[in-house]
DNA sequence: CTGTTAGCGCCTTCAG
DNA sequence: CTGAAGGCGCTAACAG
């Protein structure tokens, strides 16, 4: 069978109508009285025709599109904002595009193949952002909301989290056990929720009067590799009770990393994350961690940017979200404490 | 500043050259003397042109893009084997769509939201496909690749992978180290290659002269919540010393299942999973697995769909990759056994 | 409530 | 090697 191509001409000379109004109807817009309306529906039900999308973009300068540009596009923490923005567009009648590349890097070439009219909008998560990007999608006027940019104090929409607070509470809950030896290993150095983060840890120790030695601060990079590795390091220090590190890949590998080294966790070693990944609690044990509403930061990245497309002005456009402490059982009191 | 928006009759008027000379410098053809076509991509660049991607498909009928459909969208199993298509059609200048839907059902809804003139042909990873969108697909004429399908012997080329094969290895591998009571828990029923991982199982059973008891094989879906489940209670059994599950997160669940019947790993109990996701030689101890070649499977998939594309035909169109044991620290001898 | 006219931006003819 | 005319399929805008 040859690939038919159904046309509303042909549909319109079916149903004895005009493809205006066949148009109409199969939008769901006004102007076709109930008669005409099913004999349309009909004639396109019977010949299976639904509109082409180029044709229909073409004319109407809208797509119906929007696309998302993820560094790690399939990470557990992408993956649950991603989620997010769809529940929040599902009855918004718009289809979700993820752009794939194998190269995480190039995101401004990822903005470029977005942006000539494949979409109506774009939300980039977790974003390098670097100026000439940002500059572009201004240029081009397209309607963009980033969550989580590497960099705070770009010129567009963004949706972030409370970052200090989350590691603060994490500190306090770990100081609250009887700590009073605790480490911290941040993520990737150039992000400001690196720092943010750090800051808590920071504020928690003041506190508490417990100095802040920089020698039990170390950073890796956000993968579970990298937190192996750097916690080993790190653990050389016998006098740890606990860790707070800036990912849940991070901690898990920290946990590996002391157990390779013959500290049982949490006995002789709290350990304590941030993100709260599903990973996290499916670990073993149970990783005691921050967590980001990360379903939610999709779909108030979402719902700003439909305001955005619609014309409808942000009343606000720099959101920040609440972190939770959850606890598990990778943080226990310090041996020797009740 | 306005969105700007350039098009071909601008560049085209700037350069003092037509439309049609334009069009040809830009998309690398024939027909343009050096100096003319250095001239128009330097107003090109200036402005900042590039074709509208709607217009572009609408005459010219073809879209350079191809969509990607995956019932679990973002799993680590659907990554890799993103990462491999986007690999293999990197130099074919062609993009990659994922479609997202909080709705992981409606594969139909899917295949048709592409299948309107967004791309020039589709690859679904691990899909239902059920008769009415393999019929579909083929009426439309949409050139169509199937990684992994749940059914096999639908009309679709196909890549899979020799799953029977890499069950039997693990199994021999457990019977090899000692072992003789070997539990198994398949994955999720509905799919053929479920089918395919149990008869490995049997098979090598047989081969050994050991007997198949249907009271030691569960069913579990492809969760860690349900191999955490399951186990508990297949594990009732105290004889069994080894388990071989249908998938990398069944046997994560599974082993934590153990562990919480106060079972060691490998001490006690031996592990054996499918997939060798990155999350198997994270998880701890490191998971013995089976490894299927996802990376490969996508490569394949994806030269398979140019050639379709590019209309030529399929040397074969039934493609099966071998599976291979990889050994790590789930597994050991039985007590009892040097 | 319905039909007509025009054009979205590009590429494929066919001439020159 | 370059230009001019036409149309891809659909929808705005205006008639009737």
């Amino acid at each position: 069978m040859p690939p038919e191509k159904v046309t509303i001409a042909q549909v319109a000379a079916e149903a004895g109508v005009s493809a205006m109004t066949v148009s109409n109807v199969v939008n769901g817009r006004a102007g076709a009285s109930d008669a005409t309306r099913q004999r349309v529906l009909k004639v396109v039900e019977r010949l299976g025709y639904k509109p082409n999308a180029s044709a229909r973009t073409l004319s109407s300068g809208r797509t119906g599109l929007i696309g998302i540009i993820a560094l790690d596009l399939i990470s557990e923490y992408a993956h649950e904002i991603v989620r997010g923005i769809a529940v929040e567009l599902a009855d918004d009648e718009r289809e979700l595009l993820l752009n794939v590349s194998i190269d995480a890097i190039r995101e401004r070439e990822r903005v470029d193949f977005f942006s000539h009219g494949l979409v109506d909008g774009l939300i980039l998560i977790a974003p390098a952002l670097e100026p000439r990007t940002v500059e572009f999608i201004q240029d081009k006027g397209l309607p963009t909301v980033v969550i989580d940019p590497r960099r705070l104090g770009v010129g567009l929409p963004r949706v972030t989290v409370d970052n200090t607070d989350g590691v603060r509470q994490a500190t306090e809950h770990l100081i609250a056990l009887g700590h009073r030896e605790i480490g911290y290993i941040k993520g990737e150095e150039d992000h400001e929720s690196t720092e943010a983060r750090y800051r808590g840890y920071v504020d928690a120790m003041r506190i508490a009067g417990l100095p802040v030695d920089e020698a039990r601060v170390s950073s890796a990079s956000f993968s579970y590799a990298s937190g192996f590795r750097v916690a080993t390091g790190l653990l050389r220090d016998e006098g740890l009770t606990a860790v707070v590190c800036g990912s849940d890949l991070v901690a898990i590998g920290a946990m590996d990393a002391a157990r390779s080294l013959g500290r049982a966790v949490p006995d002789d070693l709290s350990i304590v994350g941030f993100d709260d990944l599903p990973r996290a609690s499916q670990n073993y044990p149970a990783l005691t961690t921050v967590r980001q509403p990360l379903h939610d930061m999709g779909q108030a990245g979402a719902r700003a940017l439909i305001s955005i497309i619609e014309g409808r002005p942000l009343a606000v456009d720099r959101m920040t979200l609440p972190t939770t402490l959850v606890l598990r059982d990778s943080t226990a009191a310090p041996r020797g404490v009740a």
